[in-house]
DNA sequence: CGATAAACGAGACGGTACGTCGCGTCTTGGT
DNA sequence: ACCAAGACGCGACGTACCGTCTCGTTTATCG
């Protein structure tokens, strides 16, 4: 039952994802070839190629084997310490040295690139499921109310974080995330 | 005294700002090619060397050169409207036909591309001082606190938006628009 | 055991010399591209680049290959017969339809470059070698002095034919080789 | 009467000519190029373009306008001692480190540049005409029959020497010189 | 255990685009 | 009238990867 070897990879798929986020960390997206996959993994290049039709297939494969996008779900006995806790997570992984350049290279490709765009359409809709449990702990407590939308409330917060590190380029401080934890959770207490 | 060519541009600089956007929205960030651009716009691939060290500078300079980036500052009478003018006027750009494609590549290519990172940075910089009336005409009214941020309202709004369409890959209804920007005004309109 | 390819050269490796000697009839030295080649002979120009660092390596390569340098050594019975027969199958050489345009091109060119040159050299070398029982068998039949020098005789009659074809741009008649031959013979018969 | 300016050429006809045999040692011909003697010669392109169509009619005006191509007319008393001098002159010529390249690069452009070529054949055909006393005094000496023809025996000469050094690639020692002379003198002596 | 089919290594190949160089033409403006 | 300055179209350069394609050589599974 060896089960070393999941189907429809090649035989040496973990030392040609290794080699691949190696690449895209040290070089960037485009300096990520097939062939220095191939060199880099010990692999020829045709065999890269039997498996996957193009590097960004090559590239979501070995995102979705890692657990570069793997994240704990926090349970912190309230919201707002849970949202805050989500926030600084995400803030991690924009700006860590090991994730950062990758995740920005997937989201740049995604929007041309299915296969990449499913891997991150998957990944936050997952993301967004396992959240579930966290509004539901909220609503629970009484302290969200039953028509919140947890869906906006994550848009809203990621978004921001998002949306000012890689375009406005402007960092984000402790002080600003808990600001918008609160506005955004002050925001959804509001009635409608 | 002519003064029809800017200084640092090639003469039929307009021919290949033009051939280059058309050429993005066709075929994507990558398809955009120098030959390319060359070809369409009738000019020597030499000559869009001669002024633009690589691909991403000419796209740069042809996004301040176009009117893509232009927008109007609304002033409905009510910051709620104000908001959701401007909220609407980002899904528009995100998804209207013309502009979706452009925009979404270069958004999405900027964290890895200085050049279109500077547009995109300038581009924000510049927006967020041209909403600064808009956000002084709500505290005058009485519709905002002093202490309010606008640029995390921004942020918050503005990032919501571009995280739902490009990343989430999920549509932007007038509904979700509304919510949101109640949602963040109730937000900012609590107190601290 | 197919040997239908050599070592070190790509598959059609004919064509492409085929294309090279063609070429540089047609154009000349100057005229003879790497593009030109691979496109006459329908192949790609990154194979010739694979395979050959610069076009004069192709070309002394497509020399090498080609018959142009191969000549049958005469042997008429006397010296004057096969010296005269080679000063004929020189001048042939420079001034032939088929075989001036490169031969003449290739010397002229020799001079500035290594590849061309070292194909001369060899050429000549080996000439000379296979001379030599030419000159042998006129020693030994009383033709010749023991302490001739062949290799002068030979410079002094190719020198002639070459310099007076190329470079003084004059006829060589046949009056022209025989007297050529005479003086040439009559020298060497002389005592030191 | 300031003669400075011939007919046909522009002001720093001076400046060019030097600028364009300076970089031909330098360079070689490939590394000769207008924009080269342009910038050395502190002239802009478009003015070299207005006198001279191409690099070789300005490295031919160049050349004549030099004194390279200058030498001297030997009067030693000797047939044998004049054609000696002439051997050695020419071996110089070939050999100095500031003719050879000059030399060999011109020689290689001619066949296929008429301005080039034309420039070798006055040379050559100047050369055999201010030879001709030389041979006169000879006759006139008894050193050499009426018959004989200067041509060839030039041809043969400097052939040798040329075909040694440009071709063979093979020193030219005086042994060498002298050898060849002596046995072309000797031919020319024997009867017809 | 030995056959056989899948996977792989090696690398030549056609192809697209790169970014650079020098050519020769042209226009403009300044003596 | 001549020239400096320099933009331009053009052709070729030599390079980098792409994705495709044989062609033998392992592997590893199964009869």
């Amino acid at each position: 039952m060896s089960e070393e070897r999941a189907r429809g990879g090649p035989r040496q798929a973990s030392a040609i994802f290794a080699a691949t986020l190696e690449l895209l960390a040290e070089r960037g997206y485009d300096g990520l070839t097939i062939e220095s996959i191939a060199s880099r993994s010990g692999v020829n290049k045709t065999t890269i190629y039997r498996w996957w039709p193009a590097k960004d297939a090559v590239l979501a494969a070995a995102l979705v084997h890692s657990d570069l996008l793997a994240f704990a779900m926090p349970d912190t006995g309230s919201l707002r310490g849970d949202l805050l806790a989500l926030a600084r997570a995400i803030t991690q992984l924009l700006t860590a040295e090991q994730t950062a350049p990758i995740v920005a290279t997937v989201l740049a490709a995604a929007p041309r690139r299915p296969e990449l765009a499913a891997v991150a359409r998957t990944f936050f809709a997952e993301r967004l499921s396992r959240e579930q449990p966290m509004f539901q702990r909220a609503i629970a407590r009484g302290e969200l109310q039953t028509t919140a939308d947890p869906a906006m409330i994550m848009d809203l917060l990621a978004g921001a974080i998002w949306f000012r590190i890689l375009l406005r380029d402007q960092p984000v401080s402790p002080d600003y995330l808990s600001g918008a934890v609160d506005l955004v959770l002050q925001g959804a207490a509001a009635a409608h």
